[in-house]
DNA sequence: GTGAAAGCGCTAACAC
DNA sequence: GTGTTAGCGCTTTCAC
């Protein structure tokens, strides 16, 4: 076994009792006794066993970090900046991916509780009944949610459909199509109302496509549907569906952004690699991921559970995915 | 505080060694008791504490998993699967990633050493001094790097590279670009010996340029000297590195593929939507994240401290980055 | 300012 | 087959 909190008394010539306080509550030893605590700790090489600590304080230091589904180029920039960000505030973090599952979810959150100070579930899909009971045992952060009583961080996905679709009209697109994500995705749902109070403003036919499954396939199966309802422009749920939905267009014929516009959301590598660039509304996946872990440190830190709440702003990124329709 | 294993105790009326015993070792202990053991202990919807067991038996039933770069396509199918694989073994993992900074990936190691039974080291930027010795305190598997006395998985690169060698010599082309990896990635190593013996062997020339940073970036930078070098062809560390030269180079007015052939390694998402779409060796990266995972609990398991290695095969995706060379 | 002692939740000898 | 006991490494009263 590694060193201990003894060894380092040992060597130091104090009590083990001192040895804690000279590291976790430095203020209230002697300087010089403080001092040589250091000295013997950096001597042996002394780090302390957190399960330890852990166990009389409570306190794990460290963090459950709960995606859908790590593949999905939206995550990796969340998860690295959320890690990274930890690592600052000297907290580890579990990632785990439920598959889109939501009974993988719960149970990965239940047997992550006992190890974790908390948890950040990013666009959850739980249901909100769930995500609030289980939040009365363990805190938690949402992304991309509203619970009652629990700490979110939100991208403005709303603000970014209403300015996709003020792009598509300005463009003169009468009639546009929305791919709608899974059911309990709350992104989805604001996608859907501000793209109907957007075009609705403007005057344009909307025609609400879905649920598809949030992925390459789910796009290329719903290309179909999109030719078959008359739009000249469609707003996908993310940038895989995008994709996925070009390629399902493309071989049925329609040219993008000949025919069909199409808009994707989230910004990934993956939208500026494949061609046509696509245009999409960006999200700012590593401000969130940096913004949970903050809530949440607050939230464990504080114990007052005040419901916080933290608001990220969403853009457009205009690339070559979308160009005026073509004249009948 | 949660329930623990007293109250359990009480409930079923035995001791608390009892109900120990019944979850972790159900064979020590009279059917009948069990039974009544486990009804209290789903009553009361107990969970094990892990932190307090590992305080006692030395096993976190934590792993983890450390990678240089989250954001690299290249990565997430493989942590999916290492996850998805513990997760079944009952293993939870802490997922960490270095920003390719090797001190980074010392101090984590270090910080999770007490924390978890093991870790696997995809890609280490270590050196292999520092690996042996920090293996001396904790379980490591090593993935695409050879370390002694440290289990591996491998990728065969080599074979890819050779492959990939044969199919752009068929194609034409007798002058050959290796774009370098990192100074210490195994793999880049593995590829600059694989293609030397395979351009010797079908007398062809090779260009090596690097080392470069694994990005998109390092590919750019790289382009204007693989446009010096007069190769016809060139072979990227990764996609990553692959799609960029193939940016720099078109900015620089060469065309992919009509006048420099580009090939990837990976295949990742990234080669597969960018356009021209990548020619790229495949690498195994979830049966990788799997084998890692297996072999690790292997280790832990048993304990007899033998140096495993499952080696896992490569292939050639040919797609349309690759074609034989201008006529001059 | 420092030491002594109890205890966090659990497991592992050792009795009986 | 089950209870008793000690103790994992650390923190935290409580004395002094």
């Amino acid at each position: 076994m590694a060193v201990t909190i003894r060894e380092v008394a040992a060597l130091a010539g104090v009590h083990v009792s001192t040895v804690s306080r000279a590291l976790s509550a430095p203020h209230l030893v002697n300087a010089a006794t403080r001092e040589r605590v250091m000295a013997s700790a950096r001597q042996l090489g002394y780090r302390p066993n957190r399960a330890a600590s852990a166990l009389t304080t409570g306190r794990t230091h460290n963090l459950g970090l709960i995606v859908s589904d790590i593949a999905n180029p939206f995550f990796p920039p969340l998860i690295k900046a959320a890690q990274a960000y930890s690592r600052e505030r000297e907290y580890h973090v579990f990632v785990a991916d439920t598959d889109e599952d939501p009974q993988i979810e719960e149970e990965l959150i239940r047997t992550l509780t006992k190890q974790v100070d908390g948890v950040v579930l990013v666009a959850p899909r739980l249901t909100n009944q769930t995500i609030e009971r289980l939040s009365l045992e363990l805190p938690f952060v949402v992304v991309n949610r509203k619970v009652k009583g629990v700490s979110t961080v939100l991208m403005d996905i709303g603000h970014g459909t209403e300015t996709a679709v003020a792009h598509l009209c300005d463009l003169g697109h009468r009639h546009l199509a929305l791919l709608a994500g899974p059911r309990t995705s709350w992104t989805s749902e604001q996608m859907r109302r501000a793209a109907g109070r957007a075009a609705e403003a403007r005057q344009v036919q909307l025609t609400v496509i879905g649920p598809n499954a949030p992925s390459e396939h789910g796009g290329t199966a719903a290309a179909s549907r999109v030719l078959a309802s008359g739009a000249t422009a469609v707003i996908a749920y993310n940038d895989l569906m995008a994709i996925g939905v070009i390629e399902g267009l493309t071989e049925a014929g329609a040219g993008v952004p000949g025919d069909v516009s199409v808009v994707g959301v989230d910004d990934t590598v993956a939208g500026r690699l494949s061609r046509p660039k696509l245009t999409t509304i960006m999200m700012p996946t590593a401000a969130a991921g940096r913004a949970a872990v903050d809530l949440l440190l607050q939230r464990i830190d504080d114990a007052d559970d005040v419901q916080a709440q933290t608001i990220l702003e969403t853009g457009l990124t205009v690339r070559e995915s979308t160009r005026p329709p073509a004249k009948p």
